[in-house]
DNA sequence: ACCCAGGGTCATA
DNA sequence: TATGACCATGGG
């Protein structure tokens, strides 16, 4: 098992690599909490650039607030994120969310709810599991929650962080890296925004060692 | 013609 | 609790 504070010290060092050779603060290209909520919906099994065209569509047409969504009807709604596939689920997906922001109190409340109750609040709504739950809140809220994605999972057992038997499973997964994370001052958007990156380039091979990362991070800057 | 992507839900066993 | 089908588009 390795130790915490080797852990703590891998990822800071990752996290501190991936701001100097990533815009990673822009990685998540959103001009709003609600539109970091919509993206985190659309992207779900699905890639970045189908859903950056449905979000012009809904942007052209003002659809960006939790009020414009509810009042569209849902066959309109299908229709403007076609792009992002799954049309009819994720528009309704959409409309879900957008209620339940309103019935909690509006955008402004859940600012200010503490983590926990806010990632319950997310996950009561129909169609956000644990992993868009945890993207919003580290996206659009700026919490310092560990996004435990397959990319993630995957690179995280083979660097032996975590067991073969822990990465087939979301909340063991988290729940180990929460642990030894716990003090290790990482950036949690850098984090995350690094390893997708990585893990997109390298075709889902993720090397076996830090210096190996290290050192393909770099082969792959960001790029709009 | 396949395969998969920054998942989640629902039905089975 | 753990798999598998399903959603459905666009790019390789």
């Amino acid at each position: 098992m390795i130790a915490t504070r080797e852990f703590g010290r891998t990822l800071y060092s990752v996290c501190d690599e991936l701001m100097q050779n990533y815009a990673v603060d822009q990685w998540w290209p959103a001009r709003s909490r609600f539109e970091v909520m919509v993206g985190a919906i659309l992207v779900q099994n699905t890639r970045w650039a189908n859903v950056d065209a449905a979000i012009k569509v809904l942007r052209a047409r003002q659809c960006l607030t939790p009020q414009a969504v509810q009042a569209l009807p849902v066959e309109r709604l299908q229709v403007m994120v076609r792009s992002a596939g799954c049309q009819s689920v994720k528009a309704r997906r959409l409309r879900s969310l957008a209620l339940a922001i309103d019935e909690f109190g509006g955008l402004r409340r859940m600012a200010c709810t503490d983590t926990e109750p806010l990632r319950a609040m997310l996950l009561s709504v129909h169609g956000i599991g644990p992993e868009t739950a945890d993207a919003i809140l580290c996206f659009a809220f700026d919490r310092p929650v560990f996004v435990a994605d397959q990319y993630a999972r995957r690179w995280l057992q083979r660097m032996g962080f975590i067991s073969a038997r822990a990465s087939k499973n979301y909340t063991h997964s988290q729940r180990s890296v929460n642990v030894l994370l716990n003090g290790a001052g990482v950036s949690h958007q850098a984090l995350h925004a690094g390893i997708v990156l990585h893990g997109q380039a390298r075709c889902g091979q993720l090397p076996q060692c830090l210096d190996c990362f290290l050192r393909e991070i770099c082969k792959y800057p960001y790029k709009t």
